[in-house]
DNA sequence: GCTTGACACCTAGCTTTTCTAGGTGTAGAT
DNA sequence: ATCTACACCTAGAAAAGCTAGGTGTCAAGC
């Protein structure tokens, strides 16, 4: 059982899930679970949290309805969100690579 | 330039570059910037913390010499830190193999 | 002689992120 | 009635990494 390691790269998957559709908090969730094939099963406490910060920070902004009796915070990706979300793809990018290169000694750039 | 979002990895790495022989804590810090070429450029505070969380973990042992006035603390990766390193590379493949997912937005394995 | 920069180590405390551990409430099934 | 899934929330703990200092050696340049 592990998957609290996905530290400091909880923004970009966050980010990444509402950009394919505006989704609220509930559904953040089951979605990260399922696209990772449950590798990330996040609890409440920590993404609603996260959510907020987005949204404060300007890349996510948020609707209150009602389905069904229950209300739902619903987040929708901003233009800035949108940007951020590039860089921050990016960001992922260049890290994992470098990652790799330590790991497999190699300190050039993988041209192929 | 910035590469500061190495969270939750950093043991990863070093345990990673003391595995092709003992280092000392600067020699580290250097090969880790080499490697990845200069996006792991990390600051003395937190490498030698970290180092010496290593050491205290039983991942990694150190012994003090004397190199042309200056004192050295070379650490040595021990077997269980070996271990550690094993598992911590296959972390390392889940997480960015899910990361990767949930970007692509494909639940299911790359086969290819 | 003095200063600067690379080498080589260290720690205290700040900040930020994530998780734990609670809490509220609705709807539907047993 | 109770349980599970749905759906939201927050306070505070824990941990990681960074900032910003500190000590000391050696070699080069002024």
């Amino acid at each position: 059982m592990r998957g609290q390691a996905l530290k400091g790269h909880l923004d970009l998957l966050l980010l990444a899930v509402v950009s394919d559709g505006p989704k609220h908090g509930y559904a953040v969730i089951e979605e990260l679970r399922l696209r990772s094939v449950d590798t990330f099963d996040l609890p409440e406490g920590t993404v609603y949290p996260a959510l907020h910060r987005l949204e404060k920070a300007g890349y996510l902004s948020s609707d209150w309805s009602e389905v069904q009796g229950r209300r739902r915070r619903t987040y929708t990706l901003t233009s800035r969100g949108a940007s951020a979300l590039g860089e921050q793809r990016q960001s992922w990018a260049d890290f994992s690579a470098a990652v790799n290169h330590v790991l497999n000694r190699s300190p050039w750039p993988t041209t192929s």
